[in-house]
DNA sequence: AAGAATGGCAACCGCCGTGAA
DNA sequence: ATTCACGGCGGTTGCCATTCT
């Protein structure tokens, strides 16, 4: 039972770049009346949008409660940390970063973090050493004491993360055990129609 | 200086879960 | 019990900016 796709193809629904006059126009909406039913929104704002496009531009870029700019190291950290818990369940990563989005931080993994990781041996999806780590590093053949600062200087950094992993797991069971005892709605991270899609896919742009 | 390659990010696509009818 | 509409999510794409050759 296929579902017609959330947007039809309806003549003269504009896609692609927000203008500021389009930006104008939906911030000003939900100031107003809030967004309310996303799929109305646009024809009650003016807009030649779909509630779906609307719906992305205020939560990813127009949202008045989102900062912006570069991540610091401590995101850095908890990003790396629930990763490796949670996989690319990046609405839930976010909801312990209030201020970014899903969005935000999915591309801020797939642009930075996930590289440094490779660079420091470490496999990003299973956030575990790799067996051959260090040997596609470039590093070269006959440098021992490179070579050897490069091991120390790997297993260090594995020892970081996995201590960091087991900190921020101990640290979401204290937060899920709170939350169980005042009987709140469980997080996302619990919710058990959460979705699992941990499979991993980076597009590999061809050079 | 110019073109190619790469990086970064906003936005789109399509699927899924949920709740109402 | 089934269908449908909607919101939400993760994956992917496309475009602009920056860096490299």
């Amino acid at each position: 039972m296929g579902r017609s796709p959330c947007c039809e193809k309806e003549a003269g629904l504009k896609k692609g770049p927000w203008t500021p006059e389009e930006d104008q126009k939906l911030l000003a909406f939900i100031e107003q009346h809030g967004h309310g039913c996303w799929r109305s929104l646009p024809a009650k704002a003016g807009l030649r949008r779909c509630g779906k496009s609307c719906r992305l531009r205020w939560t990813n870029y127009l949202r008045p409660d989102i900062k912006r700019g570069k991540f610091t190291i401590q995101e850095e950290q908890t990003i790396i940390q629930l990763h490796a818990l949670l996989g690319n369940r990046w609405s839930s990563i976010a909801t312990h970063l209030p201020k970014r989005t899903d969005n935000e931080i999915k591309n801020y993994w797939n642009t930075h973090l996930k590289k440094r990781l490779a660079k420091m041996g470490i496999d990003p999806v299973t956030h575990k050493p790799r067996a051959n780590a260090g040997a596609s590093s470039g590093a070269g053949a006959g440098n021992n004491a490179g070579a050897r600062y490069r091991a120390a200087a790997h297993l260090n950094h594995t020892e970081q993360w996995e201590n960091a992993r087991l900190e921020a797991e101990a640290r979401l069971a204290r937060e899920a055990n709170l939350r169980a005892l005042a009987s709140t709605p469980v997080s996302p991270v619990n919710t058990p129609g959460a979705k699992v899609r941990v499979c991993f896919y980076y597009r590999a742009r061809s050079s």
